[in-house]
DNA sequence: CTGCCTTCATAACAAATGTTAAAGAGCCGG
DNA sequence: CCGGCTCTTTAACATTTGTTATGAAGGCAG
């Protein structure tokens, strides 16, 4: 795998070992390329949405809005993820996604994506894993808004970007770069701005991370583990077992 | 439609119309039921799993517990619910399943879900449906956990609930049963038992439930969706767009 | 029928988190 | 280099929610 692979093939490297003519494949969706600037909404709440983007790079947000304007992050997209192709089924999204940094975005239509269900079982099947994955971390994102308390959500947050950074090398030593206004995490966490900030400002104190402007250094991985109760199961960052890969290429016939 | 299918084909048919061969398949899959007990786990976070569920009477939860005992119910599954498509792929889940009340379960194996895949791209699409709604469903309750209060996270619980339950007749006339305690209700939706409680008191003092032994019933449905700020795009209960089922035709070859 | 055991209910108090306000830091365009 | 943004930081105070404790109600096993 070459240093310059696409942001989503190094991610599905982590996942099974596609052939190259697999990854010609994998290319070929993404190959069409455009620059997109921050604040732009990418899918809207309620809008018609029939295309599958992958995030080449930039940082983007899923979220959703109530009607008097509080704001709710479900997820972050990172260079490499994939969105919409469970958009693909319902059409109208129930929420909307939005480029947090300058980025760059490749998009393809629904045929290219029953033609990978149907002729690459092996793509089809990474997709499939990252869709599933995409749940738990919803998931496991629901567990800390539900029973975590505010340092423990965050310490939680900080290790789980980390580690989903770590599989598209933007991540390492400990440290990342977090294109991220503490009014993202706010919402993202279920905290005022101020308790967020609040929140920051202890992790630091107690010496478990620093931050640089929009670097953010894990002073202590492991503390910080224990504090979020950390487990890193839900992210399912390993190989697929070869019997799954299998069922992939019997089910497209 | 006979009043006697299965909670899944009633609910298959709120979404697409499968012909009696297709109904056929999916009665076969669920002809292994067994009856199963309260508090009986059907899925244990980080065991081995490799069947499907489908759930056709009684109540089960998704949850998690933090290393500290600390519990948070992900989802209810009620009759017609599937799970384990994607935990097939995973093999080791990240979360628990366990049944609320007395029920009767059916289970099938991988190869079968296979099969449904390769040859019978209707029930797929179900399938897939359900499990992408699935997501949808715990990204909104993320979002009720997030930015939410009490009371608006009880009022929405309520009114998703009566959705789904109607989607498999098991709701009408603004009520059903609730079997289910206050505190896996506090646990769904990250209160204190306490809490819960006064959260449910206050919807009842204002007139916009009654509660009679496991019995709930929703005396202003329209208030409770303005305190909830519910929506129900998120449960896409509407029909599969033709082109969709055509594409898992297509996918399937 | 009786006596657990679970669940519900409520009160008093504690703690976590939200709100409002204000100021400083950093960045960008003119 | 200035002015106006956005973002961060902090303080003081308000509110929501959690904790602990206790009793009542209801169902179930003996």
């Amino acid at each position: 795998m070459s240093a310059r692979e696409s942001p989503l093939l190094r991610k599905i490297a982590t996942v099974l070992s596609l052939s190259e003519a697999e990854r010609a494949f994998v290319r070929d969706l993404e190959k069409s390329r455009r620059p997109v600037s921050a604040r732009t909404d990418l899918v809207k709440q309620g809008e018609r949405y029939d295309r599958v983007g992958i995030l080449q790079a930039g940082w983007a947000i899923r979220y959703k809005t109530l009607s008097d304007g509080r704001r709710h992050v479900i997820n972050f997209l990172l260079p490499g993820d994939v969105f919409g192709v469970f958009l693909q089924l319902f059409e109208i999204p129930d929420h909307s996604i939005a480029m947090l940094t300058d980025g760059t975005l490749a998009t393809f239509e629904t045929p290219q994506l029953v033609e990978a269900f149907r002729d690459h079982p092996r793509v089809a099947a990474a997709f499939t894993w990252f869709a599933a994955r995409e749940e738990s971390i919803i998931a496991e994102r629901a567990t800390s808004l539900g029973r975590r308390t505010a340092l423990e959500r965050m310490a939680h947050i900080v290790l789980e970007l980390y580690r989903r950074l770590e599989a598209v090398e933007l991540a390492g030593n400990g440290s990342f770069e977090l294109p991220v206004t503490q009014e993202i995490l706010a919402d993202t966490l279920g905290l005022s701005l101020v308790h967020a900030n609040r929140t920051l400002r202890k992790l630091r104190e107690i010496g478990l991370v620093d931050i640089e402007g929009k670097t953010i250094l894990l002073q202590n991985i492991r503390a910080l583990k224990v504090v979020a109760d950390f487990d890193d199961l839900f992210l399912y960052i390993r190989k697929m077992p070869e019997s799954v890969q299998q069922q992939f290429i019997e089910a497209s016939g």
